[in-house]
Parts: C-alpha cells; structure tokens; sequence
DNA sequence: GACCTGCTGCGGATTG
C-alpha cells in the first residue's frame, strides 16, 4: 500500500480498509488522497466505471470528516441515475460502518420518513439527484441553511452526462442558489468516466477559473481495438418497386450498367430482408460471453429483437441469449435483463444508450451497434463498454443500412452516405477527434424553471436579485440583462409572476399552482408516453405518437403484441399475445450532426485508400459510390446542374444546411434538404451564384433568419417565452451562419474559376 | 434520422 498517501487517511478509514481487505490503492486514489487532503481547490478524477473513482473522492473526504462532524450535511453526492445512487450507497454505507458518520440517500423511491430524519438531524454524507435537490428549494427552502450550513464537498458522479445539457445547467444553477444560501463555496470532485473536452468539464466546475481545477487522470496503457463494418442494402420504400440489388450489382449500376436489367428480377416476393441478413450475423457473432447491440432507435431494436427470438426458434437452438433493454421497458423487465449481464451466463442485451453509462454490468467481451451512430462521441463511449479486463480487445461490430438503388434514386442515396459517415465516424475517432461541447447556449426553458422555483423557495425576491442568483453568481451567463427583463415581462403575461407595490416579485396563482405540480422538478422535457398492458402485467411504455390503432401489432420487450383497447384517459393501451401483422413504422424527427463529420464524409469518398476494416459488400459499396461520384461530377465540383435543378452539397452539418435552408427561404427560392445536399429550383448557374452572393454579402443578421424558422419552441417551458426571445436563443444555439457564409464564398470562388477556365467544364 | 435521465405533500382511513 501506498504508505504516504495510506498515512493521510483518518485511522476509522484505515481499519475500515483493512477490514475489507484492500491490498493496496490505485494510482488515482493516491493522488487524488494528496489533493483533497494536503491541498485546496476542486479536482476531476478521470478512470473507468469499476476503477475506483468514488473511493478515490471518498477516502479522503470522509477522513476530513471524521475528524470534525457537524449538524449539518458535510459532503454532497450527486448522481445522475436512482441506481447509481442504490450502488454507491451500499460502498459508501459499508467504508462509514465504523466511523459514526451516516450515510443518507434522498431520490424518488427512498421513503419520505428517511427524507424526514435526515431534515430532522442533517449530518454527514448525503447522495442526491439533481430533481431531489430542487425539491429541497422547492419544499424545504427556509430549512436549506439548517441543513447545508458546513457542506464542504459536493461529488458529482458520471460529470460528462451533465456537461452541456438541460440536466447539467439546472444542477449548476442548485449548486449557485446553495452557495447563495449558506454563504458557503464547497469544494468541488468531478468523477468521470471519458472526457472529450477537459477545458469543457472545468468550467462546468469553476466557471471564472477553470484553470484552478485539478485533474488526475487514469493513465492506463492503449488498448487494441477491433473494428469492422458491415454494410447492408434495404429496399427504399419511396421506390415504385421497392426491391433489393446486391452489391455487386449496385458497382455495375454505378459502372453505367442501365438498371432495367437488375429490376426485371424484382425480388419484391422475397421474403427475406436486409434484418433478417443482420440477425444471422448477430447471432454467429454474439452467442457466446457477455454483449452490448446499440442502436439508434428504440423500435429498431425491438425489431431486431424478434428476428432474433425467430431464429433461435425456428433453429431449435437450446438457448436464446437475447433481450432488450432501453427506457421505455418497464423497471422489472430491465431488471431481469441486467442481472442476466452481470450473472455471466451467455447473454446479448438489444439496447438503446441506457447501458452506456452507469450501472456496472461485469465484463463485456464485444459490443454492436445498429446503424450508424450520431457521433463521435456516443462512438467511442459505446466501444469502450467492451475489453475492460486486461489483455483483452475493445471489440465493434458496425451494422450499416442503406437504400438500395432504384430507378429513381437521387444522387444523395446512391453515394450511400450511411455507409459515409460510418467510415467517416470512425476515422475520427482514430484520429482522436470529438465532438465539442457546446457550453454557449441561452438555457432560456431552464432559466424560467429555476426563475419560478427561486420564488417558489423565499416567497418573493427583486429582480436585481434573482438577476444576481442566477445571471451575475449562476449559470445563465449568456442571458443579456435586456433579455432577462424581457423574460420576467413574458412571465407577468403568462400569469405566472407578479410585481408587488414595493418592486418584489412573487409568484402569481398560476405560478404557485405549476410550482407545486408533481412534474415540475425536472428542468428537462419528457414526452408523454402510454403505458403497454397485458392483463395486469406491465410490459413497458410506448411513446403517444408511436400507439397505433386499435387492431394493429406493437412490439416491446422483444415480443409482438396486438392493441385490444386505448384508453386515454389513464394513457393506458391493453395488448394480447400476437404472432403475426406488421410492426408500426417508427417516427422521424431531427437529430444533429456535427460539420466536421460531414466534411470527413467527402473525404472519404475521395480517398483511394480502402479502410481495413471494410467487409466485402462494404467495399463493393463504397467504390460503387465513389464511381457514381465520379461519374456525376461530384469529385470535381460540390454543385451539380441540372435543368432547373442545382444540387449543392455544401458538405455542412445539420445547421449549416438548416441555415441554407433559411436563407434560400429569406430570398424566395424553392429549396429542399436531405442528409447531405440541398436542391434549389433555379434555371442556371448564374442564378444560382446570384444567390451564393446574396449568402456572401448577407446583411441578414442571424436573428432574422432565426425568425423564418417554422417550429420555435424545443425545450419545456419555451410555450410561456415571447418569438423575440426564442429568436435570440435558435440564432446563438441551432444556426451555423458563419459555416454557411464561408461554405458560400468559397463555393462561389470555385463556380467562378470554373467559368473563367472553360477547360474545366460544369458538370451536367 | 434519436436517445436518456427525474419527481410532491397532504388528508384520510386502517391497523397494531
């Protein structure tokens, strides 16, 4: 044991860690003990799930403790998952046993006489959700200095799932509005698991100085990885005849082959498709040991799910190693499903990315992923769920879909751009690059929330002090003070606030009763969903947009089940056992994908080089859309022309082309997008570069083509904000105006150096 | 062409 980091733990720690038997610290505790024992400031401790981060905090801050209790909560624990929190109690609870100091929980399912005592006689280590602490500022706001009056260390666990989101700027309001609270600034521990953007994270902690906070990082040798992509064709259902070539065949197609003489064998009777292809492959590759199948889309899963329990079926295999797990199942079935995982019998959870963090599921010897991942990211966290032990590969196998070629394919679906942004997915993630964290957005739906509950919680405060709270000393820096009048001025109109003769603000009625609504504590958004019945028994929940009628078959938990009753009132529907009928189609609706993805995309269909890690119709595919790159005109020039169509591919991610979109709108001119490119209904080159010089020389401010935007409203109190205001939050956090002015001039410059150089003709 | 997370107090009846 490491007898100087060892010698600076309280002598209940050391016997508590004698008792358990520990043999010796990691590297991260012995620096971490140093820090938080020897020195001041907050720190971020970096390793993987099961690396001993939490004892790392926790060694030395229950040591401060123990050396000086309090009547007050001591150390806060901040937990994103109610399991997590089960989990780390039990760890926490059992170092504790010995050492008089107690160890509290406080979320939804811990009894209200637990969250009693711990009112009655706060002391110690309390582990809290971020909804559970606003609850203490909604129902215990004149009892918030009682209880935290010597906090001297917040932990927060699993930091990156805070950082840029809903969840993390509501937190980080908490944490100011305590420190306002008890005049007190506790020390902050970060435990994270993979830090994309360490700047990112420190500023999360420490806004002002980011610099101040410490890191110490797992510095564990590089692990090998194994990576492949398989790539499928799916018949396109826009088609006349949706049907299936093979790759071979798309090559030939793509080598100027005419099409009539593949769609003359229609296979549209062929029952098997692409997913049935993809189940025989998961199940060769995924029978044996302990693995993760991620995917996209909840349904998509669920789909894939019973192919699966098909196979095993129809094979007369002994044993069906597959389920399902993702956050519309109902809490026993997920259970089920990870204490499957962690026994270490042979299984295979389908699942969404509710097991990319958190619950510690054992070893897990290979991970898959359905379709294309969004980013970068999610990517690299996924992989590294597999090859924990050591000695042992980081395992991917990538199932990428897309159209196969018709008739009437356009040129975005036959460059096959799933298949792009796979290989183009995964060379940034070798490159090591990442997605950035976008720390600059206005929050304005979380502002209102913490607005009301900081009223809710003194009974009434002024606007220059509420501005302070939460602008001046919390998170919503970006908030100009025009706009945050403004925001107060919309909440008098929505009825939710009032001015008294004295200049104090107070809740109004209504904003008493929204207050004191069961689902007023979350800062995030969650859609209304429908519980799935089947007798007494609960199977799971089905989002209200995906309930399909009465009659039609709906799949979840892995199985088919047909909708017998839809009772709306208790958002119920009641499903019988079904075997047969078609699932419903799963909804669309936006994602967001970073331009730096897309740029890499038009790398890759202009390198020669084939990827290694590419199986055979992947590679049959990709030179397929290189060829139909190459043979439209696309290598040569991002603008196609066709008699009153130009299709630009701007090579831009989703805001970028959402703000093209907005400026062909803001001239009048018919424009449409898909994943890659955007059409314009124009007659000519020069009218098309009229435009990009409109776009070049825009005095169009972001505000006004944030204006244009058809839906405005995206988080849960956007409704009670005035136009003006959400204007001002989608030009800051959903445009990219500088990437499509950029894209336009240059674009433009390249157009004009075409004409000028009539040996390098247009294509078209 | 998306995913995930979270959560009252209070009154009244019943039981030991």
């Amino acid at each position: 044991m490491s007898e100087e980091a060892f010698s600076l733990l309280h002598p209940g720690v050391k016997k508590a860690l004698w008792t358990m038997r520990w043999k010796q610290l990691h590297p991260i505790q012995v620096e971490a003990i140093h820090h938080i024992v020897e020195r001041d400031g907050h720190l971020i401790v970096c390793a993987q799930t099961a690396g001993g981060k939490t004892e790392a905090a926790f060694l030395p801050i229950v040591s401060k403790l123990a050396s000086a209790p309090r009547d007050s909560v001591q150390a806060m624990y901040v937990g994103p998952l109610k399991a997590l929190i089960n989990d780390q109690f039990e760890r926490l609870d059992r170092l504790c046993a010995h050492l008089d100091i107690p160890v509290h929980r406080w979320h939804g399912d811990v009894s209200a006489s637990q969250k009693k005592a711990l009112r009655d006689a706060p002391a110690g280590i309390l582990l809290i959700t971020p909804e559970s602490l606003e609850s203490n500022f909604i129902n215990y706001g004149t009892h918030l200095k009682r209880i935290y009056r010597d906090l001297e260390f917040v932990v927060i666990d699993e930091l990156h799932s805070f950082l840029s989101n809903v969840r993390g700027i509501h937190l980080r309001s908490l944490l100011a509005r305590l420190s306002a609270a008890t005049g007190r600034q506790p020390r902050v521990v970060g435990l994270s698991a993979t830090l994309g953007d360490p700047l990112a994270a420190r500023a999360f902690i420490a806004v002002d100085q980011p610099d101040t906070v410490a890191i110490v990082n797992d510095t564990g040798g590089t692990k090998e990885v194994r990576l492949g992509i398989r790539a499928y064709l799916q018949a396109d259902p826009s088609a006349d005849k949706p049907a299936r070539l093979t790759p071979e065949e798309s090559l030939k197609l793509a080598n100027g082959m005419p099409s009539d003489s593949f769609e003359s064998r229609s296979p549209a009777n062929d029952e098997r498709d692409e997913l049935d292809e993809i189940a025989e492959d998961v199940l060769q590759a995924f029978s044996t040991g302990t693995n993760l199948v991620f995917g996209n889309a909840k349904q998509s899963l669920e789909i894939l799910a019973d192919r699966l329990h098909q196979l095993v079926r129809a094979r007369h295999l002994p044993a069906d190693p597959f389920m399902v797990h993702h956050g519309s199942l109902a809490k026993d079935l997920r259970e089920e499903t990870e204490e499957v995982l962690k026994s270490g019998r042979p299984a295979t959870a389908l699942c969404s990315s509710t097991l990319e963090l958190g619950v510690d599921i054992g070893s897990v010897r290979a991970v898959g992923q359905l379709d294309p991942p969004w980013s970068v990211a999610s990517t690299v966290q996924r992989l590294g769920r597999s090859g924990r032990r050591e000695g042992q590969p980081a395992i991917m196998r990538m199932y990428v879909r897309d159209h196969s070629p018709h008739a009437g394919s356009g040129l975005s679906d036959l460059i096959f751009p799933h298949l792009l942004r796979a290989i183009a997915i995964v060379r940034l993630m070798v490159a090591k690059w990442l997605e950035p964290l976008d720390t600059d957005r206005m929050h304005l739906s979380t502002l209102v929330h913490q607005i009301l509950s900081c009223l809710r919680q003194t009974g009434g405060m002024r606007a220059d002090d509420l501005h302070r709270t939460l602008i001046v000393n919390g998170p919503f820096r970006n908030v100009a003070p025009p706009q945050f009048a403004q925001l107060l001025r919309d909440l008098g109109v929505a009825q939710l606030i009032e001015q008294m003769p004295q200049g104090e603000l107070i809740l109004a009625p209504g904003g008493e009763k929204l207050t004191a609504s069961f689902d007023f504590y979350a800062a995030f958004q969650a859609s209304e969903e429908y519980s799935v019945r089947h007798g007494t028994e609960e199977i799971g929940m089905l989002q209200s947009s995906l309930v399909p009628p009465v009659g039609e078959n709906v799949i979840l938990a892995g199985r088919r089940w047909r909708v017998d009753e839809i009772v709306v009132e208790s958002k119920c529907v009641f499903v019988s056992v079904s075997r047969g009928g078609k699932p419903p189609k799963f909804q669309s609706s936006g994602g967001e994908i970073h331009s730096r993805i897309v740029q890499e995309m038009k790398a890759v269909l202009h390198d020669a080089a084939e990827p290694p890690y590419l199986d055979e119709p992947a590679r049959l595919l990709l030179r397929a859309a290189q060829r139909t790159a190459e043979i439209s005109g696309l290598l040569r020039s991002d603008v196609l022309i066709r008699p009153g169509v130009i299709q630009w591919f701007p090579w831009l991610g989703s805001r970028g082309l959402q703000t093209l979109s907005l400026y062909a709108e803001s001239c009048k001119i018919e424009a449409t997008t898909d994943a890659v490119s955007i059409r314009y209904r124009l007659p000519s080159q020069e009218a098309f570069c009229g435009h990009l010089q409109e776009i070049a020389n825009s005095q169009r401010t972001p505000l006004e083509l944030a204006r244009l935007m058809p839906v405005k409203q995206f988080e849960k109190y956007d409704s009670l904000l005035c136009d003006d205001l959400l204007v001002a939050a989608i030009a800051r956090d959903r445009l990219d105006v500088s990437g499509a002015v950029d894209a336009a001039r240059e674009t433009l410059q390249i157009l004009n150096a075409a004409v000028a150089t009539p040996s390098c003709p247009a294509a078209g």
